[in-house]
DNA sequence: GGGACGGTTCGGCCGGCGCCGAAGGGCCGA
DNA sequence: TCGGCCCTTCGGCGCCGGCCGAACCGTCCC
């Protein structure tokens, strides 16, 4: 790759404006959204949420989907989240990689945050503490080994095609993968793996989603299942 | 503090210019550069550098240490670096973070890294593992003191002379200099004994300089001229 | 002390970028 | 067919940020 910081920079200065940032991190819901609602979240008008959106699909952070007359944009995939995420988290860091996390500035934002950092989905899989918990338990269960980087088990290959159908995924995408958790500061299940166990804790009805946020709710069911399946015990909703 | 943008642009601002994407991709070989250093290499005038120099230590990606008239700047720690290669990864990507994971390129990066690692110039003395190594095999043979402050002992005075022509220099330099290494975290040899056995080092064919770096390579006659002056055996090449 | 060197500060120039409003085009539903 | 909605294009404005050169300060070397 070259060795000057163009093209390094050419991908930052797409996250260097807080318009085009703000976008990003509601992108990070995984769904896809329209541009004037994403205008009137980062309060700007049509005309210059276009342009900025023309910026970020041109650079390939965001896939776009023209229905009709509209517009829907969405992350491009996983490593665009991914990066969004990492960057977010260590902005969050009070902008020194290594602070401890500022204090919630409302009341509003601090039931919003304790909702995120209770059960969230990252792009397309688990994190938070729920996501966390999950990981462990499963590595305690023998579902997952780290010991040469983290990978699945035979017993984690059996208990994933009890789980949901359609496994393994015919995708070449990594069956696990470890992301850092920016409320825990610790892994989590990534992964096609990951991904498919978030979809069926929402299929089967273990979590429901939060409106207009990522965060999730986890359901009586859903407690069930995870102390059945997974021997974790978790605490009531709070 | 994550609902708006602001603190991720700020963050991405930092890496959003292709000065500052420059020199932080330079940095990623792990050692502290001056601001000239990074001037040049970065193609502006030393003036800028420190700006640009201000805003990255303000922002907390990178840190610093003054020395004498001069300013050594690194990455700020592993955090910093880890933000910066997954985001030049990215990048990498022809322009497509949304591209499936790239092979790992960081291959040859982390050749060089080690490279630079094991043995390199600071300025015209030795550093990285190999002056660490060697500055620790003086100290144990009783040719470097430590007692207060770092000093040459007779026995080492009378060592300098046996190897290398022209010893005591005449300039009014520190016979000795303790110079902190910023990958070993570790005092090293420096001063005027230290480019003394860094010259002769190379002039005798103990170590050759890799082109277009700081790095050196220690030859077969490096490492058994090493061992028969201060015991200090080395691992071959690796 | 003198000279060289590394680094910083200040002022000023300039290009680029983000923003808007107005106008226009495509798609939809009545 | 017609009006309304979503989105886009275009022109223009204001400002921010990167760049330099000149002057200055502190350090090191002789």
């Amino acid at each position: 790759m070259e060795r000057d910081g163009a093209g390094l920079a050419a991908l930052a200065t797409l996250l260097a404006d807080p318009t085009r940032a703000t976008m990003c991190l509601a992108l990070m819901d995984g769904r896809a959204w329209t541009a004037t609602e994403l205008a009137r979240h980062a309060g700007v008008a049509p005309s210059t949420a276009t342009q900025h959106l023309n910026l970020l699909v041109g650079g390939g952070l965001l896939a776009e989907v023209r229905q009709g007359r509209h517009r829907y944009v969405r992350l491009a995939g996983t490593p665009a989240a991914d990066l969004v995420e990492r960057l977010a988290a260590a902005a969050g860091d009070a902008g020194r990689p290594g602070a401890e996390p500022a204090a919630p500035s409302s009341l509003t934002t601090a039931h919003r945050r304790r909702a995120l950092a209770a059960a969230r989905t990252c792009y397309d899989h688990l994190a938070g503490t729920l996501g966390v918990a999950v990981t462990d338990a499963m590595t305690a269960r023998g579902l997952l080994s780290w010991d040469r980087g983290l990978v699945l088990t035979d017993e984690g290959d059996r208990w994933m095609s009890a789980l949901a159908g359609g496994w393994p995924p015919e995708s070449r995408r990594p069956l696990v993968r470890s992301c850092l958790d920016w409320t825990e500061r610790r892994p989590h299940l990534g992964g096609a793996a990951g991904a498919a166990l978030c979809a069926h804790a929402v299929d089967a009805g273990w979590l429901v989603r939060v409106r207009r946020s990522r965060a999730l709710r986890l359901t009586d069911a859903g407690r069930t299942a995870l102390r059945e399946r997974l021997g974790l015990e978790l605490p009531p909703a709070g």
